[in-house]
DNA sequence: GTCTATACAGAGATAGAC
DNA sequence: GTCTATCTCTGTATAGAC
């Protein structure tokens, strides 16, 4: 999005809006012009139809904060972090769910992903595949690093995203009601010491002497 | 449901599975009628219109096993099985996301949720709240019993749950797509032997003597 | 690039015969 | 209780003037 006061532009915000709280099928092109400002006819001298809007949304959401956790950065440079890097990872998840617009992609993303198959496959290899392999391979450098327990790489990625995804989640929904966030929001935290108090190397207590 | 060959019973049946596979927005009265085999117009001697259908979806969801994890047994009566209760609960996950009646239920509750302001208030109170409460509790008997270390069993709770849903959207949206659920379904068990090995109390090593 | 007007298709719903 | 026929509304999209 170049122009972010561009018409074109304007569309494609407008639409996103209404995409993530009502739906794809549901909003109307008539909507969408009217928070524009412009007749809905004049929507087809931006876009062919409405799925071209649509397939826009899709493919810029390659480019969110919502997807790139690791901020193209590779595990190699980021596992020697230790705790302080599953934090930084657990505040984005939180981050994510009170930006206005990584909170909208979120809410769009869950909305349709069972009505396009396109997006399916996004959510599977961008979002979720991508996210916990580079995961475990920075739970694969702590283990040969000693900093925490030898398991299955794979299943403390699953373990460790899983929460952080479902708290996401809970944030985002309980915002569609306008009620308190705040107990949700807490989780993100504690989910990071916890999980991390399970899986760091324990001193061999001093009662070993 | 009654009567399961009843046409107002093939109404509903046809209308979730359609719902589920495409939204309630996307399905069209004609295609009920067509799946159930007669006319649209039919439809409206048993239900008052479409809503109507959409309506009794959300209210028999109450009933469902996708919502009733304990059966309605009590934790006070299940919290010393110990680690068999949580293989219990996160083997329920999984009959769900394999059921094929349960699957659709929980696809289309995932389909609705950001639409449907009622459904959101069920999905809060009688999914995620009455279920985690439930954990709550059995987590904080398990503590008082020293079976399992002490922390704050909400979030014991939250932890615990958290997995086994992500893990059964991930099982439902592969199945959308006919792609393999193998993988996926091993992390039920995983979930639960790994979450069980970090709370229970250790035996004081041997090592201590 | 936006407007008005309009075409056209598809949706939900009702009426009345059988 | 189901059918055909039809009404009405709403939605997407196009044409053509400005």
């Amino acid at each position: 999005m170049k122009k972010p006061n561009g018409t074109k532009e304007k569309i494609y915000s407008a639409a996103l809006q209404l995409f993530a709280q009502k739906g794809y099928k549901a909003t109307t092109m008539r909507e969408i012009g009217k928070q524009v400002g412009i007749q809905q006819s004049a929507i087809y001298n931006h876009f062919k139809n409405k799925e071209a809007i649509l397939d826009e949304v899709i493919e810029n959401l390659a480019s969110s904060h919502l997807i790139n956790l690791f901020e193209n950065k590779e595990p190699k440079e980021l596992y020697k972090k230790g705790k302080a890097l599953l934090k930084h990872i657990s505040n984005m998840f939180k981050l994510i769910s009170y930006n206005t617009e990584t909170d909208t992609l979120f809410r769009f993303m869950m909305q349709e992903l069972f009505n396009n198959e396109r997006l399916r496959v996004f959510y599977n290899e961008e979002f979720y595949q991508k996210n916990v392999k580079k995961l475990s391979i920075v739970f694969f450098l702590m283990m040969q690093d000693e900093m925490i327990e030898a398991t299955d790489p794979l299943l403390l990625a699953n373990e460790f995203f899983a929460p952080l995804f479902f708290y996401q989640l809970q944030i985002v929904r309980l915002k569609a009601d306008n009620k308190s966030t705040a107990a949700a929001a807490t989780l993100f935290e504690k989910h990071t010491d916890f999980f991390w108090d399970k899986i760091k190397i324990k001193e061999k207590n001093n009662s070993l002497f």
